[in-house]
RNA sequence: GCCCGCGUGGUGGAAUGGUAGACACACGAGACUUAAAAUCUUGCGGCGGCAACGCCGUGCCGGUUCGAGUCCGGCCGCGGGCACCA
């Protein structure tokens, strides 16, 4: 008896989809095209499981719309810009460059052996000059139509490093390397103006039908629509050119209860005030320590500076408040002032206990103050859902009784009415900042000139190439600081407009750019412009995009918004406003950490290699006990990663890629485990031996055709279904339960051998090799991969008959099989009929008898 | 801090508001074997019972419904995102 040899079987067969270039994508106006994309990877130099399970999601839709006669494009390429390129550089010495294609050489090497049925030859890399050029002159024709503009905006700065660090390099408020105070420093940037898109990428939301719904929940979130009140404040003996100060409130319908005004200490005011009070000045400078995260303003300890100044109240010129420099308070949200009113917003309120502000509140429970303690009296902030009914006690606008969104409506007009302010809408999306301070991104491709000021460079000088080394010797990284800005014959270049001495931008583009189009690219990878309309117009939009949820708002958003942009500037057809029809995002595939702790008590990581499993409990080969943390995120300082490239040498490249899509919802995180993947590999040897000994069978008749047929399209149907709704794990119980049944067959040979080709059909899509060798060795015409997808037939799937279950009250008391079609008065009286209902109901009569045809009859005692 | 998601046997998980635990892992029993591995058969939520069967059970508390793992409200726990990681 033959024997499962994946080692052999696989390259074979990856050799015969090469040389019949079946993966490769030519337009075909004849055929419906199916345009599938998993989010394209960044070069690490390894390939990690995770990566292994969306490449092979990918595939299985690519494989199976391929069976279903769609005209299938399936590019990959890598996201090749970033910083850890960098850090390679800086840690251990060479070229960002060669270290990026060194490991896109290495990745391709450990794809390939999956099988994936990809279009290779529409790879790139968005390092490569033919990409950033392209790129380049996106950015020149969205800089021509107004959708680029420059403004200072805040960086985190290394005062010791001096150097521009990212959000990821500041660790508990410090330089990674440096260890010193990180700093907010304002820089002039390029910005993208997504901001003018608010409006336009909130409602389109609504037509993404498609993707998951938390996703756009998430974007609606960060895009974040507001209906507020802006209005100022007059201030009363304010320096010179400051008489107001502007603010903008959400809930305007708690004016009465203002007690103070905070302004960020960014505010054109505070910076003001601050050149004449050292104090004031050293607050500021203290609050501008720290990461420029949100996470670090919201964390970080509420403090306030009393400025000294006084603001009137607008219903009451007698009122009158202070004015507070706040650290809580963002610059680029609204105005960067707000009024507080502590009774009603829990952060106000603790600061205002802090600097002993009044606390008024304007609203109290509408159902009365039994139980309720005011803010004033001690009790916490009082702010209910704003669609609950309150009873306003200082309203000035409305109903004493309506709900707060009631009031602010109310609130608005009244101020409006009133002359104080209008009513406005504000969003939360700030514009893109796409500045980086690194070598290793796409260059600006702009010019600095005394003369002209920011010039655009020429369309035919684009690419500006990124210099590889420096008059000769290679760049040297290990110097702290941008390379670009001190490479003087890179940098130093004749003016594009008036040809005088001018210095070019040393700015690189965030590397969200280069992934905000790609997927554009891959539908004419070679073209001189950045896109061919053609190729668009037949490939556009991505029907399915796969990527992980920690994409869900910034790449995506971006996307969305690039998308729009290429229209405006012509790059692409307006149908691909929303470049990507469906989405789906899946889970982490995670691994149980081995720890044991050394004399000094701190964690020791351990390989799953070195270690023995037994029982669930796991030991070392010294046969110390590790304690298993199960499901943790791999990671390498955690050392639970698992090499694919080890897992394909162990088993083949079929149970890695069924392994990662059997067990777990796709967009759930799996656990791989040992047992697991041996246990796939188990099954496929078992599938491949059944149709072993299927293909020794004699001919002749057999028993049970009827009942295998049955079960066969039963299959088909449930595994079509469950690829069609991204149910890869059920189709996959699906399938180990067809084969029990095939394995234990007795039908005739030419049932069974209709049985096991049509299984390998159903595998294909998640373990190709396998599939197409059965495919073979049945007989079977041409490549599988070039077979139709079998039809589940309906004389095959009704039965005549349908097993009911019988409640009582909700509990399961026995079961009927009736015919079909028997009606409902029928099945009735044969449910009452039950022992087991006859048992539950004690000799009483059935209150009442639900029948839901075809599903469950339950009977209410 | 803010936003989002998830909690089901020893484990991963299945279940259009309709028989909770499909399928798989682990474990137990058995067959084959001199023995082991491999393979095959079989059992497997908890409690009680020889059994038939009964009771309990989807993080916790409450609600809607003939019927709730599923829908609603509150709580607890865990995970993800927070604009310069990609």
């Amino acid at each position: 008896m033959a024997r499962y040899t994946p080692a052999q079987i696989e390259p074979k067969w990856q050799q015969a989809w090469e040389d019949a270039r079946t993966f490769l994508a030519r337009p075909d106006p004849s055929k419906p095209k199916y345009y599938v994309l998993e989010m394209f990877p960044y070069p690490s130099g390894r390939i990690h499981i995770g990566h292994v399970r969306n490449y092979t999601m990918g595939d299985v839709i690519a494989r199976y719309k391929r069976a279903q006669g769609f005209n299938v494009l399936h590019p990959m390429g890598f996201d090749a810009f970033g910083m850890p390129a960098e850090n390679a550089a800086m840690a251990s010495g060479g070229h960002p460059k060669d270290w990026t294609y060194g490991n896109i050489d290495d990745m391709v090497a450990q794809m390939k052996p999956l099988g994936f049925g990809l279009d290779w030859s529409r790879m790139f890399a968005t390092c490569d000059p033919e990409y950033y050029g392209q790129q380049q002159r996106l950015f020149l024709d969205m800089l021509k139509a107004g959708l680029v503009y420059r403004k200072n905006a805040v960086v985190n700065w290394d005062p010791v490093d001096m150097t521009v660090l990212a959000n990821e390099q500041v660790i508990d408020g410090k330089g990674w390397r440096s260890g010193a105070d990180v700093e907010r420093r304002e820089l002039t940037q390029w910005f993208f103006k997504i901001s003018e898109f608010s409006e336009e990428l909130l409602t389109a939301l609504e037509g993404l039908e498609d993707w998951p719904a938390k996703v756009r929940l998430m974007q609606e979130n960060w895009i974040g629509r507001s209906r507020g009140l802006q209005f100022a404040f007059s201030l009363i003996d304010g320096p010179d050119g400051h008489d107001r100060v502007e603010v903008y409130t959400t809930r305007p319908d708690t004016l009465m209860g203002a007690s103070f005004v905070g302004i960020s200490p960014d505010h054109p005011l505070a910076k003001l005030l601050e050149k004449d009070n050292p104090d004031l000045a050293a607050f500021n400078a203290d609050c501008r320590k720290g990461g420029t995260t949100e996470e670090a303003l919201e964390k970080a300890e509420k403090r306030g500076f009393d400025t000294g100044l006084r603001v009137r109240h607008p219903f009451d010129a007698a009122w009158e408040l202070p004015v507070y420099v706040a650290n809580f308070i963002l610059m680029d949200y609204g105005t960067g002032a707000i009024f507080g009113c502590p009774a009603h917003d829990q952060r106000d309120l603790d600061f205002a206990r802090k600097y002993d502000l009044p606390v008024v509140s304007t609203y109290v429970p509408a159902a009365g103050e039994d139980g309720f303690t005011r803010p004033e009296a001690g009790g916490e902030a009082y702010v209910p859902p704003k669609t609950e009914k309150v009873h306003y006690v200082k309203g000035f606008a409305g109903e004493a009784l309506q709900s707060g969104a009631e009031a602010v409506e109310a609130a608005i007009a009244f101020c409006e009415g009133k002359g104080v302010g209008q009513g406005v809408t504000k969003y939360r999306l700030r514009d893109w900042g796409l500045s980086r301070q690194r070598y290793w991104g796409c260059p600006i491709p702009v010019v600095h000139c005394d003369a002209c000021g920011v010039v655009p460079e020429k369309a035919e000088n684009l690419p500006v190439r990124l210099p590889y080394d420096e008059d000769g010797t290679p760049i040297d990284f290990s110097i702290p600081g941008n390379p670009l800005d001190r490479h003087p014959s890179w940098r130093d270049c004749a003016c594009p407009s008036c040809g005088g001495p001018a210095r070019r931008e040393t700015d690189t583009m965030d590397t969200f750019v280069d992934s905000s189009w790609y997927f554009a690219r891959f539908t004419a990878p070679d073209a001189d412009t950045p896109t061919d309309m053609g190729a668009a117009e037949y490939w556009m939009n991505v029907d399915q995009y796969i990527g992980g949820i920690e994409h869900a708002i910034l790449h995506l958003l971006y996307s969305r918004f690039f998308a729009r942009a290429m229209v405006i500037t012509g790059h692409l057809p307006e149908k691909c406003k929303e470049p990507f029809d469906a989405l789906f995002t899946q889970g982490m595939v995670t691994h149980a950490i081995y720890q044991t702790r050394d004399a000094a008590g701190r964690p020791v990581y351990h390989f799953p290699e070195d270690v023995d499993l037994r029982e669930g409990r796991a030991f070392l080969k010294d046969g110390t006990e590790a304690e298993v943390i199960p499901s943790a995120k791999m990671s390498k300082s955690k050392k639970n990663v698992v090499d694919p490239v080890n897992i394909i040498d162990q088993y083949g490249a079929d149970t890695a890629r069924w392994f990662v899509l059997s067990d777990s919802p796709p967009e759930r995180d799996v656990e791989w485990t040992a047992a697991g993947a041996e246990a796939a590999n188990r099954h496929l040897g078992r599938v491949w031996s059944i149709s072993d000994r299927i293909a020794g069978m004699e001919d002749g008749p057999g028993t049970g055709d009827d009942d295998l047929l049955r079960a066969l399209h039963r299959c088909i149907f449930d595994v079509t279904q469950g690829v069609e709704s991204f149910g890869f794990n059920a189709a996959i119980a699906k399938l180990y339960a067809f084969t029990n049944t095939l394995s234990k067959s007795t039908a005739s040979k030419s049932v069974q051998r209709q049985a096991v080709m049509a299984l390998a059909q159903l595998m294909a899509p998640m373990t190709p090799h396998l599939a197409e060798d059965i495919w073979a060795r049945q007989g079977g015409e041409g490549l599988l991969a070039d077979a139709q997808w079998p039809k589940a037939e309906d004389r095959f799937l009704v039965s005549d008959t349908v097993t009911l279950p019988i409640q009582v009250n909700g509990k399961r008391r026995g079961e009927i099989t009736v015919p079909k079609d028997l009606p409902v008065s029928e099945v009735e009286k044969a449910a009452l009929n039950v022992d087991g209902v006859i048992r539950a109901l004690e000799g009483a009569a059935p209150k009442k008898v639900i029948v839901v045809p075809g599903r469950i009859v339950n009977v209410v005692a």
